[in-house]
DNA sequence: CATATTTAAATGCATTTGCAAATATCCCTG
DNA sequence: CAGGGATATTTGCAAATGCATTTAAATATG
């Protein structure tokens, strides 16, 4: 009983959330810009018959080539299931195209129709509005400097992923 | 037909998101880091009986007092529909407690209780960690420049919402 | 080479979500 | 101070979501 080491200071002292404040605290301000470019975005959809999947997907598939279905469900950030039926939809409305990989049968490759890629060069304008209004009065260096640290980020959570 | 000014640029070129690479596309990095931090917690979450709108609902209690339900709703990013059930199950799991607004008796304020305060802080580290992985290997300085420009794009949504 | 294991995608089902409408109260205007 | 909007919240309902399972095919193992 003649420990002499202070009890009160745990190794690490995790500040709680209160102190640091919301404002402080990267995740919550994330969550809430993207809460309102989504909504932003949701409007302008529903026009073009649009889902946030749906969308995704398609944004995904005007940059990346005939990926897998469960590549595509990383890429867009949607559950694969949800993915699955999203992809339904697009190809009923001829948005896209599903076709088996020629050297794995149990595999899909998606690909973007000419219907489809128009369909988003319709939509994209909206979307780099979107972007820009969250920019507004950030200098060019500020903005590449931004993205720079966003690109390290996925780098780590990609260690997680995929 | 002496026209010399070249004819192929129109008066403002947007780059098309395959040119900028979706990769360089902030929106679509944030919608992807997010989806993987949102991800891992919600493991965690299901644990304590939290979804996200509930666990969202007590980060935001944790440090704010008594807000309007249209309040909480923004702050934490939830549809107040949503939100509305899900303070249900909360007042029901005894986390939260609603109180009728002394000067306007169509407000409703809520308010976290005790046993709402312990169970976020069980929650808290897991939130902390999450933020740490994110974080791997980018310094303070560039932390601290990151935050201070998602500061400023709160600012700019905040002129559209609230 | 038969069998067990893993992987890709789709589907069944219960829950969650979000829009629109309902309800209750407040505030403004004449 | 009565009536017509606004505003705060809840609720009905159809659609969307996500987990767990199924189906089908590939790969590993003995």
């Amino acid at each position: 009983m003649t420990d002499q080491s202070p009890p009160e200071k745990p190794p690490e002292t995790l500040p709680r959330l209160g102190e640091i404040g919301l404002t402080n605290y990267a995740p919550y301000l994330m969550n809430r810009i993207m809460g309102r470019y989504n909504a932003s975005l949701r409007e302008e959809m529903a026009g073009l018959g649009l889902t946030t999947p749906k969308m995704r997907a398609l944004a995904v598939l005007s940059v990346i080539e005939g990926p897998l279905i469960r590549e595509l469900a990383v890429f867009s950030v949607v559950e694969q299931s949800t993915l699955s039926r999203a992809l339904d939809q697009l190809a009923t409305e001829g948005l896209i195209r599903r076709e088996s990989d020629a050297s794995d049968s149990r595999a899909t490759r998606v690909y973007i129709t000419d219907t489809g890629r128009t369909h988003f060069e319709t939509l994209w304008p909206r979307m780099a509005e979107a972007q820009e209004r969250m920019f507004r009065g950030i200098p060019a260096d500020e903005r590449r400097a931004f993205v720079g640290t966003l690109q390290k980020m996925l780098t780590n959570i990609r260690k997680h992923e995929i």
